[in-house]
DNA sequence: TCTGGGGTCCTAGGACCC
DNA sequence: TCTGGGGTCCTAGGACCC
């Protein structure tokens, strides 16, 4: 059997674990650049707020009903998930964990007898708010897709042990009845539409299609792995642990709109900074950087969503490189290229991809003193910006003032990740 | 005024190879 | 008159996830 553990209202949560006062009442979190609601309270949402909503839209309703609201606070939330994770690992060992996504893991739960599920799917929601703080739903199922249908059941129908076991025939057809194909892991909008097209509505309708027929109408080798599952036959399996990412990016809006080369070219380069942290961090050298801004649409015209409005370039480097300097020089030549007098961007963005192993960089002949010595540097300026705050030291490329940087106006102190925000006890 | 920031997997098609 | 048959690698684009 699998199980997956979900975070309810993760963000939400971390918030509260340092504000107790928050227990009950109603608590949003917004996106980066406080743009839209990434997290709601239950308590939020009795009030009418829904998730994904631009901020501007709901500010009034908000502040009417004394809604607490908060910048997403990512140092917080992800030492939060840290603690949630480990605390699986240390229930069911390290081996039957997969952390899925911040705030969810998938556990291989085929060493507990059927029998004892329901107590210990229990044990592993009352040992994760205990230990962290965090409140947990449990959905167990006979694959990662029943577990999932399982988990949006708990806190679908508000089941008070916030826990549910399909361990019969019975039970994983009752649940597969009561759930829309819309509301099914793997299946999006599109499918969804798609699916209700061929007059198939709930999960237990799917199931009971061919995997031929899945194989030509629902995106191949996806859509039999999906009537595999919902019939109980793992086809969707365990991950091994945290592989490699494969492409790194960092990505913002601007918190104004950026006119001035000048800026575009500081906010690349931070980005560019960021983005080296993050593949040093896991031993990786990228051999390709590509650089994209998004000019802003007139008033009126639909959201930069919506169309392939983005400029973007890409450069091939002539060896793979983890060194910052090494990437801010192309970025910064692809910034200048992209840019253009006159018009007002609302956002960019950097992506390192082809990234291998950072130990299997070639020397090259061209490396005039030998890359060792760089990347001990990087090693230093990495452990000053991580353990001091951060950006204690920076390329000067990334700029001092940053005009353009993202609103954050909400944001919760890091009780966890910086000495000077600890929280004071009395 | 104002709408996030990451990721993954799969497929089709082109380029190239023998 | 009439086009080989496999392979592999890479990329772009679609769909999905949290």
């Amino acid at each position: 059997m699998k199980a997956i553990v979900d975070c309810n209202s993760f963000y939400c949560s971390c918030e509260r674990v340092f504000r107790p006062d928050l227990e009950n009442k109603p608590v949003v979190v917004l996106s980066n650049n406080d743009g839209c609601i990434i997290s709601i309270s239950n308590e939020a949402k009795a009030l009418g707020i829904d998730m994904a909503v631009p901020y501007f839209q709901v500010r009034e309703a908000i502040e009417k009903n004394g809604i607490e609201t908060f910048s997403s606070n990512y140092n917080l939330y992800g030492d939060l998930s840290r603690r949630v994770m480990d605390t699986l690992k240390a229930l069911v060992g390290e081996a039957r964990v997969e952390v899925y996504s911040v705030d969810e893991a998938f556990l291989d739960l085929d060493h507990i007898a059927k029998n004892d599920l329901q107590d210990f799917s229990r044990t592993i929601r009352e040992t994760v708010e205990q230990w962290t703080g965090v409140s947990v739903s449990v959905g167990t199922g006979e694959t990662k897709v029943l577990a999932k249908v399982a988990n949006r059941l708990v806190k679908k129908l508000r089941l008070p042990s916030k826990t549910l076991v399909l361990d019969s025939e019975d039970a994983t057809t009752q649940a597969l009845q009561r759930t829309l194909v819309k509301d099914l892991w793997g299946i999006g909008r599109r499918y969804a539409v798609k699916l209700n097209e061929w007059n198939i509505h709930t999960a237990w309708e799917l199931k009971h299609m061919s995997e031929d027929w899945a194989r030509t109408h629902l995106g191949g080798v996806i859509g039999a792995r999906m009537i595999e599952e919902l019939n109980g036959r793992q086809a969707i399996l365990m991950q091994d642990e945290l592989a490699n990412k494969k492409m790194i990016a960092t990505t913002r809006m601007f918190g104004t709109a950026v006119t001035e080369l000048k800026d575009i070219k500081e906010a690349v380069a931070t980005y560019t900074t960021r983005a080296a942290e993050k593949l040093r961090r896991q031993h990786s050298a990228a051999s390709m950087i590509s650089v994209f801004v998004i000019p802003r649409q007139p008033a009126g015209t639909p959201s930069y969503r919506q169309g392939g409005q983005a400029r973007s370039s890409y450069a091939t480097l002539h060896s793979p490189t983890s060194l910052t300097h090494e990437l801010i020089k192309p970025a910064m030549e692809m910034a200048t290229q992209l840019y253009r007098k006159g018009e007002r961007y609302s956002k960019a963005g950097v992506t390192l991809s082809g990234l291998v192993p950072d130990s299997s960089i070639q020397s090259s002949l061209f490396n005039e003193c030998g890359n060792n010595q760089n990347r001990e540097l990087m090693l230093m300026l990495d452990n000053i910006n991580f353990s001091m705050r951060n950006d204690v030291i920076k390329y000067a490329a990334a700029g001092i003032d940053k005009q353009w940087k993202m609103r954050q106006e909400f944001r919760s102190p890091r009780y966890t990740s910086r000495w000077d925000e600890l929280p004071g006890v009395r």
